[in-house]
RNA sequence: GGCCUUGUGGUCAAGCGGUUAAGACGGCGCCCUCUCACGGCGCAAUCCCGGGUUCGAUUCCCGGCAAGGUCACCA
């Protein structure tokens, strides 16, 4: 068979010499132990949970290096593209401040790019034409419905379904057979001939699970569709040879065409890159766990993150903690020390499933919060209520100085006694509802009316804003004993049935009738805050 | 179903021939306390199963089993 004549057929015209390309991309100058890695979505704008697994891996282990992070833009498929997709990943990430150094929108060197797949389509053509020339590549007319056939009869007879050996029927097509198809102009993809033989098996080695078996690949894959365009497999041995990539790090989805890659890899006579596959978020559904899917688990998106009011940091820290099984013991020895200076490595990466824990996430999300200061606590609230929060919300923000003060006191921040009971900035708002909203629920009062009319009356009576905390407490204690509860906390605990109560619960109702809740930080600063006429008019509407 | 990967408390996990089998989250209890919280102390809970190898296996080997992934002109 006339290859060379088969090649100018199928893909007519004049493409430039493939040692050009090794030119036109030369190597990179980087020091010795850089790597170069990167992260390539398709353009369907959403990133997940899972994206950010990789994308921090690959991140930590670029720059860690003194390598580069580069963005490539996988849009072969065309029903995969949204529009401004590509700007919403960059801003996802930076949201979590990665950063990439060149690719798609990113600017920079400009070498390497370009970094959308649909632009690189003669790189892809060239190379394809070259394996139809030496008979590594050929021509399939098949149709979809031939395909589904075959599959089905191979599953129906329990064997491995694909185009592979005997069943890669337009792989011993005859010179003749292949013109006449062309000739009466039926489409056509171009398909590896492989070489392998599934019975062999080599010891691989991935950056992430070690040593691994892989079986030859003996599928004759497609590499070129119907429209010209490569497939997935195709454009990454292209792409990540040219853009001079060392480590793949992917999900574990891949491992299974990695003898694809493999091959391709090989046919192509580009040396093979590092791979590390890692292992997928995992969700517990009843008895069993799956991979975490973007349809049904709304947790999986970043924007879940950020609607909530999760501290990027907080996200950050925990996926550290799940990638990286070391990352844990070295922050709770370094908790100031900047994420960067942790010894990322791809090896400490987990090699099995995990499952997603929203109870960690908030518990790492508590502490994060409470490493703010009263200023940043501000700024970060802010930019949260701004995008996300309630008119009534956003109005908190403009007494600067009430705002800090309730800031400090709700969140005890400076003090020792720091509070850790929330996790979002959501969450942060609804504490300090009380201070700028006059209640409009009231938790219920765990005494009768009239003994809490009592109470309420006795507050009024002797409350003085000008009082100390001691003092404001001195006199709660008196309205207490003035109505059957004991002063001190011992003497109820002694004899509890003698009295009505103890003093903790006079400051309940006194509590609730000023914020509407039952448990609050002090309440003689609450109420320095809000101001004697606040405090009155609260308490007043509640007798 | 074939192939690949993975199996240490409920979760994330250290350990990889001899350990009282770390630690963190969660749970439970106690202390502190005007409530909540914070903090402190403590408790319960784990080596998938079966065979080997070995003086000794969570650790090594074999065989099961289970879970996950994958078998497209999608990535």
């Amino acid at each position: 068979m006339n290859y060379k004549a088969l090649a100018e057929r199928l893909l007519p015209g004049q493409y430039p010499a493939l040692e050009s390309y090794e030119t036109r991309y030369p190597l990179r100058n980087l020091p010795e132990k850089a790597e170069v890695t990167r992260l390539a979505p398709s353009p369907t704008g959403f990133i997940h949970l899972g994206n950010l697994f990789a994308a921090i891996a690959n991140e930590r282990i670029a720059h860690r290096s003194g390598g580069i992070l580069y963005l490539r833009i996988e849009d072969t498929d065309l029903k995969r593209k949204v529009d401004g997709a590509v700007e919403a990943v960059i801003k996802a990430l930076e949201y979590f401040d990665i950063r990439f150094d060149e690719g798609a929108e990113i600017g920079g060197d400009e070498t390497y790019g370009p970094w959308y797949q649909r632009q690189r389509a003669e790189i892809y053509r060239a190379f394809v034409k070259h394996l139809i020339e030496e008979g590594r590549a050929y021509p399939c007319f098949c149709t979809e419905e031939e395909l589904s056939r075959l599959r089905e009869e191979q599953t129906a007879r329990k064997e491995v379904t694909g185009y592979y050996g005997k069943y890669a029927k337009c792989r011993g097509l005859s010179e003749e057979e292949i013109y006449q198809n062309l000739d009466a102009g039926k489409p056509f993809v171009i398909r590896l001939k492989s070489m392998g033989d599934p019975e062999v098996k080599h010891t691989f080695h991935d950056e992430i699970k070690g040593d691994i078996t892989v079986h030859e690949n003996d599928q004759d894959v497609v590499i070129l569709k119907s429209d010209g365009i490569p497939t997935y497999h195709f454009a990454h041995a292209v792409d990540d040879h040219f853009m001079r990539t060392t480590l793949v790090i992917r999900g574990e989805e891949w491992l299974a065409s990695l003898p694809i890659h493999i091959e391709l890899f090989g046919a192509l006579g580009f040396p093979l890159p590092r791979y590390g596959h890692n292992c997928s978020l995992m969700k517990q559904e009843g008895e069993t766990r799956r991979k975490l899917s973007k349809r049904k688990d709304p947790e999986l998106s970043l924007e879940f993150y950020r609607k909530e009011g999760y501290h990027p940091r907080a996200v950050k820290v925990y996926i550290l903690t799940l990638l990286n099984s070391n990352f844990e013991e070295w922050y709770l020895k370094n908790p100031e020390a900047p994420l960067e200076e942790f010894k990322f490595t791809a090896a400490k990466m987990s090699k099995s499933g995990t499952l997603f824990d929203l109870d960690k996430l908030s518990d790492i999300s508590k502490n994060e919060l409470a490493k703010l200061s009263a200023g940043q606590m501000r700024d970060f609230l802010k930019t949260w209520a701004e995008e996300f929060g309630s008119e009534a919300q956003k109005a908190y923000f403009s007494d600067e100085e009430k705002l800090l003060g309730a800031l400090t006191l709700c969140m005890g921040i400076g003090g020792k006694k720091r509070r850790k009971d929330f996790t979002t900035a959501s969450q942060a708002m609804e504490l300090l509802r009380y201070f700028f909203e006059r209640p409009a629920e009231f938790e219920p009062y765990r005494v009768e009316e009239t003994v809490k009319h009592a109470l309420l009356v006795g507050f009024l009576k002797t409350y003085s804003p000008a009082d100390d905390a001691q003092t404001w407490f001195a006199k709660v204690k008196e309205v207490a004993a003035e109505n059957g509860f004991a002063a001190e906390m011992k003497d109820y605990k002694a004899n509890p049935d003698a009295y009505r109560g103890s003093v903790a619960d006079v400051a309940e109702v006194l509590r609730i009738a000023t914020t509407g809740k039952a448990n609050t930080p002090d309440l003689w600063t609450i109420q320095h805050i809000l101001g004697e006429a606040e405090v009155r008019a609260r308490i007043a509407a509640q007798l």
